[in-house]
DNA sequence: AATGAATGAGGATTCATTCAT
DNA sequence: CATGAATGAATCCTCATTCAT
């Protein structure tokens, strides 16, 4: 066995490389993240990936067609940890903890998800080819809290938790992590009668 | 005092066009609403704003010098209105009634509006440079909050405008105002004892 | 003989898609005709002939090897329509009502015909290579004039048929028929003694 | 001065050069001529005219401008050596022996000229955009001719000069001199009454 | 025999910026 | 003070061709 860690077959068989299309679209998550979808060219993505330019538009439409393929894997991840994290509440009092984990731990805990989750909402303010990926997340983020919530109740804190990630992000001091459970707790606590 | 109304000391200094600056700033702002920051350049701006190209680096230090005016732009007539509107309200109902309406709408009354924040958050979340504008930006919101509502309530407040007027933007059904009025109930009443 | 027409030895040597080279041809000139050798590459007609693209090198040498084919088969076409006009005249009146059909009807009746023979001449005039298919086209037209005309006269008559069939096309105003008719005369009645 | 044989200014002037579009514009015909429009890009024009590939875009608006330029330059030149040589005629024989002229010598004198004018044909043929140069070059001709000949006898002459032409090019054998003057003389010889 | 995968060269074009005027 | 001219780098994309299968 050789000793550069490599597999014998790999230097014979590097032409054939099948997964080679979706290792271009996570590195291509990484460029946007790092230098927003302005910065991410065929050239910059190409070399990040250790691609030959050629391969860019070989695998895709155009810049395009990776953009949108990027960001449809990068609102998969996103969705897929949000249903996880409400799926395991069980009752009222665990989904309310659950939102306010959310919020305050894992939906952006990367600077990485924020940038993306900008980056995706630029694009689908002005072009409606990205809105179906901004819908399906929006959709899902509905059905996951209206296990436990009423309708109403689900759309104020899915707006709520958009509006207190947001914030959380821009801002340069802390967030306090009363206000977010107050914010919970209002919105979730039964009418007053 | 000149019958022109201009300040004597502005028409010495600046004789040919003395608002191309301003002019180019306003234009640059129309430019990234329908291009986006990406589709704007020197030369897409020079030619939006009828100025020879050569305008644009003479009267700023490059295109992030432009932009930057560009969006403090953008944020004072954003603040401006947000200020206003909540500054007319007198005692706590018209002050609930202004936020409905913030919501509803006059925040992002228009797409662009809409456009050019996302920009402007892409912008920030990625580059410290921006951060000012959107600091002063979520400094005034609050303060003009702070003169009806509790620092907390005020805390959950601007989050709820900021995550319910991105989900009426991205949303493809109408929002509806009986979730916005349930909303700022929930947050805005009393703690139940 | 088997019933299907074609010789035995045919289909032993040519299993899939007999006629796919054939194929590949004529969607070439269709190709030429509409975007131009300069717009005509493997990709698209390969894309045009519904065939896969690494059809186009196992079937041709190359991009010229395949634009030579193309051509021949054009040539083909139009000296065999050339000859049969020709042969059809019996007499000398009818040899000239037949220059007259050939120039004002069928020769370049379709634009498509115009096009790819400019496209050619373009080629023959630079690459060698192609002058022995415009070669062969004028000596078989020559030949069929031969049947009715002295040398002369058909060095003329070949002349102006090329002649008056680019203008017709070029031109935007029709041509006159009457032009045509005496131009004809006038180079085939007999000289002034 | 210098013995390098360029001007003293030419050195720190070189960033003004007035007549580089011109030049330009010579240098591209040149390359049509060479390798014909299909082998004619910003690359090889800037090239050839050692001018850097940037100032291409900036003197055009894109490949279609120059080529349309470089066109109308030839046909310019073309259009002025026929009205010459057909204005310098001053009765009928003299016409004559211009037409014989033009025919076996000096129209298509060069190659260049020969494949430029195929180039331009083949433009002409599928992009109305050409027919203006094409119009005009025939136009031109015809106006030159009617000064001598009746306009029936200008559009049967003005066709055969084009047809000889083409042949003379293509054909592989020479053109016979008495072929072209029998062809003039039967064109334009009285009619038998 | 036939083809999908892959790639490096080259295509047009846009760009921010410099500089002489 | 202001700008037209100019340019080299970078943009996306298309291409003919090679090659392993």
């Amino acid at each position: 066995m050789p000793a550069n860690g490599t597999t014998p077959r790999a230097a014979s068989t590097r032409r054939h490389d099948p997964d080679r299309r979706r290792r271009i679209i996570e590195t291509c998550l990484d460029v946007i993240a790092e230098r927003g979808v302005a910065g991410t060219s065929h050239r910059t993505v190409a070399a990040a990936a250790g691609v030959p330019l050629g391969s860019m538009t070989y695998h895709f439409d155009g810049m395009d067609d990776l953009l949108h393929e990027a960001f449809a894997s990068f609102t998969r991840t996103v969705i897929d940890r949000f249903e996880r994290r409400m799926a395991a509440a069980t009752d009222l009092a665990a989904a309310r903890q659950a939102v306010l984990a959310l919020i305050t731990a894992d939906v952006f805990a990367s600077n990485r998800d924020l940038v993306l989750t900008h980056e995706l909402y630029t694009l689908a303010a002005r072009n409606p080819a990205y809105r179906d990926l901004t819908n399906a997340w929006m959709r899902s983020s509905r059905a996951a809290l209206e296990r436990h919530f009423d309708p109403t109740t689900t759309r104020i804190l899915d707006a709520l938790i958009e509006g207190l990630t947001i914030h959380r992000a821009l801002d340069t001091e802390p967030q306090d992590p009363q206000v977010v459970q107050a914010a919970i707790d209002r919105i979730t606590r039964p009418a007053v009668t």
